[in-house]
DNA sequence: TCGTTCTATGAATATTTCTTCAATACTTGG
DNA sequence: CCAAGTATTGAAGAAATATTCATAGAACGA
């Protein structure tokens, strides 16, 4: 046995003897006849390799009656809201523990054999948190554009990752989020191989999008995915989300701006019927959240309290507009 | 919101800190507005309750080489050794968390719509690490009468655990394990109800057994679930196995003692050809696994890094044993 | 072969987690 | 309403875990 392999080997030991076997690392060291410092050591490794997989397999009851609220009141098959933890060293494990387990779940059962992928840091995050599984039938297909408009990749493609994660086939879309004008669009969408790779993309069993809310610096600005003009013509509209590439208001309907006609990937009334599972964290895409809830094509939602917590009270201002 | 309801909810979010967010339990304190003992025993406190599952995602090269082993040898689907842990609290626990991990996945599969379970402690063990799951529309069945001859319960029945933790349907054969006599044994099965029951649990899609080995402190003699005499009968004959309630010697074929008519539960001719998930641990279970291997119905091992040394050497010999 | 650099090790130490203990609050039975 | 028992609490101390540091050993280039 290699060095390499024998130490890993030895790191797995370890980890089950602490993790599993409840064992303390002294004990361990004894039995492994190794040091103490050696058994600490071996652990973090294996943890920093990702083998060890804590789950809490509950929720507080604050979090579980936000999720009831949400799923009454937006007709929701599932909801579920990561417990907020305060700042930690990376503010995404907690919504992408909770979403990674709810996408494992869902890609066990038999009911998805191709799923569509969105974009961003969210869904990296959960994809990233998803343990092992095989499922090499599965077909992992990119719902919109993958490239920046220079054309180079996005960092937050999330297909690749799902696709080796589950020794799958996965199909990307090598065209950017937006294409420069209608007119760019319409050449994407006029070559064969994008037409065909959206039509296998319509026939997904299930969506995984994530939601984007239009601040200055949020990704879409930042990653320069869209110019500052355009991005001007959006504040003049009452835009306050980015669902799918589609910019609408917070009722869910679609803003009257130029980048709506520029947008490659699929569109949500595409979608609607289907299962659409949306993944999104922080208090600031509240606003976008709540408009891309209204589009009602979203069947499942997963978030983090925080983000809980403010479209909680967005919907109650919205119950009391609406009264009015 | 009551203070039990609550005291809960801080532990979970206690616990999510700790784990999933990775705080220590100072910081924890701190955030939540409570003494770091509070944390610590709140923590412990969802411990206890099991909400918390940890999680290797590997085992080592040594385990994985046995795997691979006895998978090629006996022609079985999928094999898991739980790696060693040395002398711990509940020696059950590491065969538990990797059989309960396959269990789940088994079950989660849409292809296993009605269940059969066998006896004893390793199952019951198993069942206990399962993770929550609902799966209500699943049948959940007991393959051999799960009462000691004084028509007492048995301790270690798992069919009752099983279902009210998937929320399902479960069916017990109320009957005993082992008939006084032959005669016995046809009046149980000429009753209605047995018959039905044992019709039910012969369809099942999937079969989850024990396998007992024959010792004088193995649970058959200890519980009183034969007599002294049988047992004798069972020293004189080449018997190393009680598998699904049937004795075989190391070849898997059937021994010719009386007791072999008193079983009331399904003949293991009865599941071959069906998954059939085998689940042992402990070296002194390694002849009576090398038996009910040599049946080949079973198609998935579980077991333990120990019986699973055992086990490896056994067939060396038998293999030599063969050439001759 | 030698020297340089980089890595891996265990002892020492700092930090965190767990347990014990004394004190207080809360039940419960009278 | 009171008293005796029981459960809960935080502080303090014990145990375990994590980090630092000096050193030894391997890997690489000359």
């Amino acid at each position: 046995m290699k060095t390499a392999d024998w130490t890993n080997s030895l790191a797995i030991r370890a980890a089950w003897m602490s993790f599993i076997g409840r064992s303390t690392q002294g004990e361990i060291a004894k039995r492994l006849g190794v040091s103490p410092a050696k058994v600490h050591r071996l652990i973090a490794h294996a943890q920093k390799e990702g083998l060890i997989k804590f789950q809490v397999e509950a929720r507080p009851a604050e979090c579980m009656a936000l999720e009831q609220k949400f799923a009454d009141k937006k007709a929701l098959t599932n909801c579920f809201i990561a417990p907020d933890m305060g700042p930690v060293e990376d503010p995404f494990y907690g919504i992408a523990s909770i979403a990674g387990q709810f996408l494992h779940r869902l890609l066990q059962s038999d009911e998805v054999t191709r799923i569509g992928i969105g974009m961003g840091r969210t869904l990296k995050a959960t994809v990233s948190s998803m343990p092992l599984m095989q499922k090499p039938e599965l077909n992992v297909v990119s719902i919109s554009g993958s490239l920046t408009r220079r054309l180079s990749a996005n960092p937050y493609d999330v297909v690749q990752q799902l696709q080796s994660l589950i020794g799958a086939e996965g199909f990307y879309l090598p065209v950017p989020y937006m294409a420069e004008s209608k007119e760019q669009r319409d050449m994407f969408l006029a070559q064969r191989s994008v037409q065909e790779l959206l039509a296998r993309a319509r026939g997904s069993d299930a969506f995984v999008v994530g939601i984007g809310a239009l601040h200055w610096d949020s990704h879409l600005i930042q990653r320069r995915l869209i110019t500052e003009v355009e991005h001007n013509e959006l504040k003049e509209s009452a835009a306050c989300c980015d669902f799918m590439g589609r910019f609408i208001d917070k009722t869910g309907a679609l803003c009257p701006v130029s980048l709506n006609d520029k947008a490659v990937g699929l569109h949500f009334e595409d979608v609607r019927g289907a299962r659409v599972v949306a993944v999104a964290s922080g208090a600031d895409k509240a606003e976008a959240t709540l408009a891309a809830l209204n589009t009602g094509v979203i069947t499942d939602l997963l978030i983090d309290e925080q983000l809980a917590q403010e479209l909680s009270s967005l919907m109650e201002n919205e119950e009391s507009e609406t009264a009015r």
